[in-house]
DNA sequence: GGGTGCGTTGCTTCG
DNA sequence: GCGAAGCAACGCACC
């Protein structure tokens, strides 16, 4: 029996520590050791990345590979710049491999490439090793003991994990790493399809990374930004393992942050330091293991407990946090491709929203395109967008988003809330691309989860609990710092008007240097003219949009319908919401479902100017809706909102008494 | 099958 | 400055 050759190929898992999969490998007890990192061309042509959240893969896969060469100076990680399709069978062959090994990926795209690439090996008589280690549990088994479903809630993910039984603790660093074997290459490599480009917008010069397939030296080394040909990164935000290792260590030296965390305490508009951990993107990237950070904080908790101090729990508490994660991780595995769409999906209920996805006809999946039915809306979209929506606090937290690939979860809701249920009524699945693009710690099952949750479409439906641009800023920052620093165009203001400038009187905004006007597109001559700054006036009555939505949400309700639904599969859900009743609500002349003519449509491959929606004469005559053709709730307010939570809290002061 | 309690993270007013 | 009440009224598990 020939000593095993072994691939250890990364993916999820940026680091040596806590490692099942690269523990499996070990244990094989291999004459060679190959690490490797498939550079894939899905992921630099067909994911939405941004800047930093590529600088934040370079970083990690830098570091790993520099703690690789600690170990063994001969080994470092080899990184191959071809698809794993089509590289794995000519590798196999020319390395002469006995054995693949690799953690599990639940990704919709993961588990299509990874069936493919074990039907390879077995096909070359490589022997394939997965391990579980991305998530606390394995999101299949844990699909499995919640009666086959998606978990939905925390509650289902905390059963459902009981059954599992416990979260494995973590397993050390190795200590040393065998000699990669012979690296030569001789086979020719495939080139990738370079088109669609979805990252087309954030390169200023051609992609070079696929010139030869073990990069410009012949030294498998990782590509640099400028080789991507992808503007610099902004983040101050970087990856690895050892800062992710030396930042876990420093977030929980702080036992009472660790032992009493509570997420819905923790201020979105802390910043130097922020107030949650920001280990998300290490999550992501795996530079931080899941079971690391639970076990190390679940210990600093049991021993706060044990001094008969009381900690937080479950779900707002720091391990709590993580069962979120393993709650989408649950959602996504049980529905594939579709988890990420409201088209063909039975678990999400579907709202007209503007701005919906095209639905390409052959396999029933978004495009990545949208339909512009709504010029209006389109220009909302926009300005959310580029964080000029005229209301400080969405315009800072997108601001935020786009320099630093990172916002506050409660920031995170405040923008989607503003974007879809509670301000805008615009298709979730437009904001979630953006995050997609933006985000340095984006996980799909994360992010659609949350979009999902906030757009009370799945996990969450009290539609009627909206957050303000205005009050839920003023409650954690009453001075308004954090607008004034992402927002430096209001930065003289006074805090009575820094979450409401177009309040101020224009003699302040004088004063101040800044004069609240237009629509944030940039020529605002008058305020050039005399030497001010400017900051475009909020584009709608925030009360008002608010109750239409929230009109257009209680509808959309009593009608009822989910993503799998036959009206809404071919478009007949029209019949049902009456635009006089909901007006500027439905987006009912666009799909899912039948084209409808004069639509407009915008692609993926259009640039920053594309989307001209002012020919089309039908939705610029929608825009424009006259006032008595507005549902009365657009007319005047008629009331504010209401929960449960006042009837239950008088029920127990009652029970109390 | 109806009622009740609860669900990580709302806002405003009033005392 | 704080906590409670009021607002209009979701789904789901459980009894």
């Amino acid at each position: 029996m020939p000593k095993p050759r072994v691939i250890y190929w990364f993916r999820t898992d940026l680091r040596l520590h806590d490692s099942p999969a690269l523990a499996a490998a070990l244990e094989l007890k291999p004459s060679c050791l190959y690490p490797i990192w498939t550079w894939d061309p899905h992921y630099v042509y067909r994911a939405r990345v941004g800047p930093n959240r590529w600088q934040f893969l370079l970083d990690c896969q830098e570091d790993l590979s520099k703690s690789i060469t600690k170990l063994n100076p001969k080994s470092k990680l080899f990184l191959i710049r071809e698809a794993p399709q089509t590289l794995f069978p000519k590798l196999f062959k020319e390395w002469k491999i006995t054995h693949l090994v690799f953690e599990k990926d639940t990704d919709a795209y993961a588990r299509q490439r990874d069936e493919a690439v074990m039907q390879i090996a077995k096909k070359a008589g490589v022997e394939v090793i997965v391990k579980v280690g991305r998530t606390l549990y394995d999101p299949d088994e844990l699909v499995k003991q919640n009666k086959g479903k998606s978990t939905m809630s925390i509650a289902q993910v905390q059963s459902a994990g009981a059954k599992i039984g416990n979260i494995p603790r973590p397993i050390p660093s190795p200590t040393s790493l065998p000699d990669p074997g012979d690296l030569s290459l001789s086979f020719s490599p495939e080139r990738p399809e370079e088109t669609p480009d979805f990252n087309a917008s954030h390169r200023e010069s051609q992609d070079k990374s696929y010139q030869e397939l073990s990069g410009p030296n012949n030294d498998f080394a990782i590509p640099t930004l400028s080789e991507l040909g992808i503007k610099p990164a902004t983040s101050p935000h970087r990856g690895g393992e050892t800062l992710a290792l030396s930042a876990l260590s420093s977030i929980l030296s702080d036992v009472a942050y660790t032992a009493t965390f509570e997420k819905p305490k923790t201020a979105p508009t802390d910043f130097s330091p922020q107030s949650t951990t920001l280990l998300s993107p290490h999550l992501h990237f795996g530079s931080l293991s899941v079971r690391e950070f639970y076990w190390r904080v679940q210990d600093i908790v049991t021993s706060f407990k044990s001094k008969g101090k009381k900690p937080s729990e479950p779900p707002t508490s720091l391990t709590g946090q993580l069962l979120f994660r393993d709650m989408y991780f649950g959602a996504q595995a049980a529905q594939g491709y579709a988890f990420a769409q409201t088209y063909n999906n039975s678990n999400i209920r579907f709202i007209p929203w503007h701005l919906p996805s095209t639905i390409s006809p052959d396999n029933s999946l978004i495009t990545g395109s949208y339909h512009v039915d709504d010029a209006q809306a389109e220009s909302y979209f926009r300005r959310w967008k580029s964080g000029t929506t005229g209301f400080p606090f969405v315009d800072a937290l997108m601001r935020q988003l786009r320099l630093e690939g990172w916002i506050h979860h409660l920031g995170r809701h405040m923008v989607a809330c503003f974007l879809t249920r509670g301000g805008c009524y615009i298709d979730w699945e437009r904001g979630a691309e953006v995050f997609e693009e933006w985000l340095i710690d984006h996980e799909v099952a994360c992010n659609v989860g949350n979009w999902q949750w906030l757009s009370c479409t799945a996990f969450y439906s009290q539609y009627y609990r909206c957050y303000s641009p205005v009050a839920f800023g003023r409650k954690w920052d009453p001075e308004g710092a954090f607008v004034k620093k992402y927002v430096p165009e209001l930065e003289n203001f006074d805090k009575k008007y820094v979450y409401e400038p177009w309040k101020a009187p224009i003699a302040d905004q004088k004063k101040w240097g800044c004069l609240v006007k237009g629509d944030g597109g940039g020529d605002e001559s008058e305020a050039t003219k005399e030497g001010l700054k400017n900051y475009p006036k909020p584009m709608f009555d925030f009360d008002t949009q608010r109750d239409i939505c929230i009109q257009g949400m209680k509808n959309a309700y009593r009608v009822g319908l989910y993503g799998n639904d036959k009206r809404v599969l071919d478009g007949t859900w029209r019949t049902l919401f009456d635009d006089d009743a909901e007006g500027p609500t439905t987006g009912n002349d666009g799909i899912p479902g039948a084209q409808v003519d004069g639509a407009k449509e915008k692609d993926v491959d259009e640039g920053e100017d594309a989307g001209d929606f002012e020919s089309d004469s039908k939705t610029a005559q929608k825009a424009k809706k006259p006032e008595h053709q507005k549902p009365k709730s657009a007319r005047k307010r008629e009331a504010g909102q209401s929960t449960l939570d006042g009837m239950v809290t008088r029920k127990k002061k009652k029970d109390q008494a």
